[in-house]
RNA sequence: GGUGGGAUAUGCAAGUGGCUAAAGCACGCAGACUGUAAAUCUGUUCGGGUAACCCGUUCGCAGGUUCGAAUCCUGCUCCCACCA
């Protein structure tokens, strides 16, 4: 497979694939721009969509220039939610870009990658040079941004500062000379900006490529981390596995294009298989692929264990009765509370209530059942994937 | 600057003096079933309490009226629309 067609594989849009070809032509080594916003420090497979690209490109021999948002951050942007977005201090920032960057590279090449902070530009930048830059654009073109205009039409609040973003995110490109710039789809706009930035400046213009948005564990929202429906590169390797275990069949085959950069031949050939089989493989792979290789087989050990056969797992938190408990006897809600696993002892006794506790086993329906200090260890189970051993 | 509308639990959204810890939907959680933490069906969803009942806190914020307020009054904050 050529360059060209393997850079193309999964890409929503590319603006413009000729100009693509022509940069590609020129043999040396691209510079291939990716924002990052240092307000979340959790990647998730949502991202690596884009990391998958962008280490194809590295794979050909160019440079990933990861901008870190750090200056747009420390400003705060009002976007979306009435709420302002609490602004985080410059050390914060500075770790969650310590964070971020040390999970891309699980994706990343690190040896070809550059890592820039946008304060390098912008903070010495003054009132006038802003307004400059804010020339460039017009209110009629800001409202074309698919994400402005839907707004707009809601009446939900738009800010001046967000107006501004797209332009500081193009001015990014101008000053790292960029030649592409990667983004999900809901980037288009932005990326375009900065083909307009360095025109106006004479340079020559990046060439911009988007790719697909991951749909979430919910099957029906683009995977984000504040509508909940995400799965983590920091998650647990079981909690990986079991979430990736949890999205729908229809979902799972953009999961193995956009992360695991699957063919489709290779595709259609686990559609002929069994849907579980192939859910199984794809979590297998994505637990390998995050936390090394054998965690995945592990995990899927676990999984089986566990989900098919209600075995019990091979390791669960194990807590000392004398934590839990002051005398020798206490009530199960109580115990269930103690070990600080449920979120509230309402939580504890909705599960024991519905009949999801087992206690040794046994299923234990009555919150005010009194237990006595357990003479060996002995397994609390509430519903299927909390398990924890009293001693 | 003027006029009008709005702020309710995780999200959307009912509720205009007591029967409201607050309808409904979505998400979540649990049970059943299964092919998996898919799908489907059912239940459940503020917190605390030896507990089919009692208590505390919640309806933008701060006060007030009332036996009683998410619901009425006053002030404040924020948002939206229209006009300029």
């Amino acid at each position: 497979m050529d360059a060209l067609s393997r850079l193309k594989q999964n890409a929503a849009e590319i603006y413009s694939e000729d100009e693509l070809r022509d940069r590609l032509a020129t043999g040396r080594p691209l510079r291939v721009k990716l924002g990052v916003d240092p307000t979340r420090p959790d990647l998730t497979f949502g991202h690596m969509v884009v990391f998958n690209k962008l280490r194809q490109f590295q794979d050909l021999g160019h440079t990933a220039v990861l901008i870190i948002g750090d200056f747009t951050t420390l400003i705060g942007d009002p976007s979306g939610r009435s709420a302002t977005r609490p602004v985080l201090t410059r050390e914060e920032i500075e770790a969650n870009a310590q964070t971020y960057v040390e999970q891309a590279y699980l994706v990343l090449d690190r040896d070809k990658t550059e890592v820039r902070f946008n304060s390098e530009w912008f903070r010495g930048m003054g009132f006038e040079d802003c307004l400059q830059l804010a020339r460039q654009m017009t209110v009629a073109r800001m409202l074309e941004r698919d994400d402005f205009a839907k707004r707009y039409a809601a009446h939900t609040p738009i800010s001046i500062v967000e107006f501004l973003y797209p332009l500081v995110q193009g001015y990014d490109s101008l000053m790292i000379d960029a030649d592409v710039e990667l983004g999900g789809t809901d980037q288009t706009f932005n990326c375009l900006v900065g083909r307009q930035i360095q025109k106006t400046a004479g340079k020559p213009e990046q060439v911009v490529l988007t790719l697909p948005l991951l749909v979430g564990t919910d099957g029906a929202k683009k995977m984000s981390k504040s509508q909940d429906n995400y799965i983590a590169f920091n998650d647990p390797p079981g909690e990986l596995f079991g979430k990736t275990m949890s999205i729908g069949d229809d979902v799972m085959w953009d999961y193995y294009r956009l992360l695991l950069l699957a063919g489709e031949e290779a595709i259609a050939k686990l559609k002929n298989g069994h849907p579980m089989d192939a859910k199984k493989a794809l979590a297998r792979r994505l637990t390998d692929r995050i936390h090394g290789e054998g965690t995945g087989q592990r995990e899927l050990e676990q999984f089986e264990k566990v989900f098919s056969k209600n075995e019990l797992p091979d390791e669960m938190p194990a807590f000392a009765w004398d934590h839990l408990a002051d005398g020798d006897s206490q009530t199960l809600v109580n115990i269930l509370a103690a070990t600080g696993m449920f979120p509230s002892k309402k939580e504890a006794r909705r599960l024991i209530e519905q009949g999801s506790v087992r206690f040794g086993g046994e299923r234990m329906a009555n919150p005010m059942e009194p237990l006595r200090r357990p003479t060996e260890p002995v397994v609390i189970q509430a519903g299927k994937r909390i398990f924890f051993r009293v001693t």
